[in-house]
DNA sequence: ATTGATAGTAAAATCAATTTTAAATTAGGA
DNA sequence: TCCTAATTTAAAATTGATTTTACTATCAAT
């Protein structure tokens, strides 16, 4: 099956290439009625433009990138829903690219994939969006991009997020609602977008219900399993242990999880627990995790939507949807017990 | 910058555009001095081919697609990984494509993806792998493609997978090692690549031990937590109840830990179980879960290659490593408790 | 020495769009 | 009515590779 060219919508519409190319890009300067005669036609043919032909002649490769260094599956996947979705929506391929934001080739790999793919823009997401060296690069080589949760989001044009003091004090109060007083906290890395705004929550949901700040509740954790574990180690030997905690992911509560169950510590009767990213495994455990879930997917999509926005000269503007987190309440909170253990 | 076009090679080189094309696709008449000189030529000047003329006039994306149905991420991230070297090794992008199997637009979706990205040939995974309107519809629109994991794996030319017979029989041989003779087996979705080849493994194990095989030891489950709990619930109330469960998933083992915590049967030390995928869940649990690790990487590269040997002309034979999987070891396995529980 | 086959190279046509340039049409004002 | 300016359309040039066609050596066999 021969593929159906512009020449053929214009030479059935009685017009140029010309005319027909203006229509499929919705550029300006082509009268109303011809406008329909030609979409119409297009419709009847149902011709689609040829990607190669488009990209040669327009320097353009409607292609955008994807970076991700996430040991996160999950967070990986949904992102990539998100984006594919805008991509599919606007006529644009997506390029997924799994990199390591340690490595010292970062940037050079990066550079042969922009030769080889010629990608008209990037979405970087964390840590990458903290990489000055890498944004640098792009600037300094043309290349639009957007970032998705940075930690310093000023740039809102360039950036999206959702703010994650705001969902955590929500998850804290829910603990307070609960009864308890003395809150652990097991932080994530630092410098890491997310776990500074969490902290804040935590400490702004005290603060909103006059419980004293106590440093000593506060454990950093990086994020892993072992991390998870080590730090709840800590907290739960405490002479006046806290009687709930909240950790920066769910593999850090995993690891609380496993500490309490080597303890003997009873969750949620002696013990309540909260997670952060609604990954799988809080569904798999036992309890079932009490967590924080992102709205990852529109997250993506909606830094798709401001990248290609960018990159299109004639796209009408859309509407812009609020993000916002969601506390999934499961088995490991309950109400404090008073007796201690 | 300006980009290096075919033009500039030639130039320097003194030969015609041909020629140094013919250098670039590693096409046969051309001297090796000529050969070497354009290579140093292509060197100098870092040339790569415009991907979008070469497409243009060859008409071929070089886009391969990869097509997924799977709950898991971390399985279709992998296999990502795997395809995507494969991609950059040999000059070729990667178009991903999540799709549902069961959607009764599943055909017309591929058909305008397949349109509009001009993907030169797919890599399917299960369950699109079964999935026989599909596969007529891909052969008679003339689509290269290559299958992981079908479940007949007859023509290998066309399919790649790991026995996954062999090593369910080295897992069941390692609970039998520890003494364990009634041993139950949860299995997947019938009609599953895999599924089938598991329990196969299962009987091939015990026969080889000449241990009778009883079908009440036999579960289905679907894959899901939730079936892993009813399989290990109606399991575990046997009056002779196993000493060590097989799940064909470790999804379906976390259910089955789940079961075990209420019905207060301790892993390992009253009853061994054992999972399949080495999904990150297996290292969260607690005790840590023993499971099977597949070389997906491996798997989705090879796939790979396969269906890029069928898209250029010419290319090398590459060689074949054999992808094998392998058994993790952990703390939820161990010594059969003789006393009963 | 002539012929034929093959290896190697060159030039021009092609792919399907966009961009540029030029021309034609229309509208409004004097 | 005529002229200028703004719209709209047409034709030709461009993009950077591949493919086709054609031509020139080179070499062996007759």
């Amino acid at each position: 099956m021969k593929a159906v060219t512009m020449q053929d919508v214009a030479d059935r519409a009685g017009v140029s290439p010309k005319t027909v190319s203006r229509v499929v890009n919705n550029e300006p300067r082509v009268s109303e009625s011809t406008r329909k005669k030609i979409e119409k036609v297009i419709d009847e043919l149902s011709f689609k433009p040829n990607k190669s032909a488009q990209s040669l002649a327009a320097d353009r490769s409607l292609l955008i990138g994807l970076l991700y260094d996430n040991p996160s599956s999950t967070y990986v996947v949904d992102l990539q829903a998100g984006v594919l979705g805008v991509c599919n929506k606007f006529g644009y391929g997506l390029v997924i690219h799994p990199c390591e934001n340690d490595s010292p080739e970062l940037i050079q790999r990066l550079r042969e994939l922009l030769v080889s793919s010629r990608m008209d823009g990037l979405i970087l997401t964390p840590p990458m969006t903290e990489n000055q060296e890498l944004l640098d690069f792009l600037v300094s080589s043309g290349t639009p991009y957007v970032l998705i949760s940075p930690l310093d989001n000023s740039q809102s044009e360039l950036s999206v997020s959702v703010d994650d003091s705001v969902i955590t004090q929500q998850a804290i109060q829910s603990l307070i609602d609960f009864g308890h007083r003395r809150i652990g906290f097991i932080t994530g890395l630092r410098k890491r977008s997310g776990s500074e705004m969490r902290l804040l929550g935590y400490q702004q949901a005290l603060e909103k219900n006059n419980i004293s700040y106590d440093e000593s509740l506060i454990v950093q954790g990086n994020f892993t399993f072992g991390s998870g574990v080590l730090a709840a180690q800590e907290l739960l030997r405490y002479e006046n242990p806290p009687t709930a905690i909240f950790a920066s992911n769910d593999y850090m509560a995993a690891g609380v999880m496993k500490a309490a169950l080597q303890l003997r510590i009873s969750i949620p009767h002696e013990l309540s627990l909260c997670g952060f990213d609604d990954t799988p495994v809080a569904g798999y455990m036992s309890p079932r995790l009490t967590t924080i879930r992102h709205p990852l997917e529109q997250l993506a999509s909606h830094a798709g939507e401001l990248l290609i926005r960018q990159l299109k000269k004639h796209t009408q503007p859309f509407e812009v949807e609020t993000l916002k987190s969601e506390l999934i309440l499961r088995g490991s909170t309950g109400p404090v017990n008073n007796k201690t253990h």
